[in-house]
DNA sequence: TGACTAACGTTAGTGCCACAAACGAAACTA
DNA sequence: TAGTTTCGTTTGTGGCACTAACGTTAGTCA
């Protein structure tokens, strides 16, 4: 074997039980699974959750689409060159208020989207492969009522990925 | 309201139910919330870990506890160093392998052990507010079989916190 | 016995991520 | 008009998972 000097893991009950701990595994393969996903076509998971949220409520202030998408104000700057150099996304000053700019979907970003749809739905399967679909249904609604709970006043509404 | 232009956060179905984004941010507010409790008594995640491990399994060498507990070679270091520090933990050349060290739980140890089992517990009923005991269980299964899946191969094991 | 291979602890460094601080410009507010 | 707030932006920070490399020590086996 590789390493120590007796048989398996042997990894603690009381640690791998923890519900802490256990997210935060699982947070780690589900990060990678969809970072190299994504990766593949060049794209980042900053990248879906801007194009989903331009394509789910329209043209968008950098600062509305901070608060849709949970990417932090100072990290969206770049995710918005990056669209921006793919002609995937517009940006224009706002006419209305010109301290703002206007974040425009073009049709070729729409395009985007349904690829990176794909990769990660994709990504999603390998992740919970172990699971059935009443299973995955359950942990999204369980992990959904956690983050709802915390999200509300934390200064962390987190730009986590996908 | 403090951003945006619009009512409430708004953010996309598509992103709220991604299992994947879901995970990212509930391991986000698990590991700050640990973070903080941990933080309180002077200590961190790892320490914990490596304790427990200790204790579980008694006396190992670094690279057994790195197996035991998750956390990389590299980072094991530092914490033994830590805990040696603080005279958690004693750290001695193994006489039968001199490439080895061995550490030891000292009592003083075992009853920090106890401590930062309680700041932990509080840590994960404050993560888990909203689940009732039977939904925590079923997280907790959940999450396991994901974490055992991916954990066969991958050249990630996570040296995660709690 | 000696050459090779492998494991051990350790140091240093990388890349990613969540986030804080501060700034000029522009817009509201009193 | 003066003061405050929002906007986009730049810069920096701390934590984490991980890699690479190195000297030391142990096994392997020609």
């Amino acid at each position: 074997m590789t390493t120590g000097e007796n048989g398996g893991a042997a990894v603690p009950a009381r640690l791998r039980e923890l519900p802490s701990r256990l997210l935060g595994q699982a947070s780690t393969h589900a990060q990678r699974l969809v970072t190299e996903a994504l990766g593949r076509a060049d794209a980042h998971k900053w990248h879906y959750a801007a194009l989903v949220a331009l394509e789910e409520s329209g043209p968008a202030s950098q600062a509305a689409l901070s608060d849709r998408t949970g990417i932090h104000r100072s990290d969206l700057v770049a995710v918005i060159n990056e669209l921006a150099a793919r002609e995937l996304v517009e940006r224009a000053p706002d006419p209305g208020d010109r301290r703002r700019n206007v974040i425009t979907l073009t049709p070729l970003g729409r395009r985007r989207l349904r690829r990176l749809e794909q990769l990660l739905d994709a990504a999603q399967g390998e992740l919970l492969t172990p699971l059935s679909a009443a299973e995955r249904e359950q942990l999204t609604r369980l992990l959904g009522r956690i983050v709802e709970h915390h999200a509300h006043g934390g200064p962390a509404m987190g730009s986590d990925g996908q």
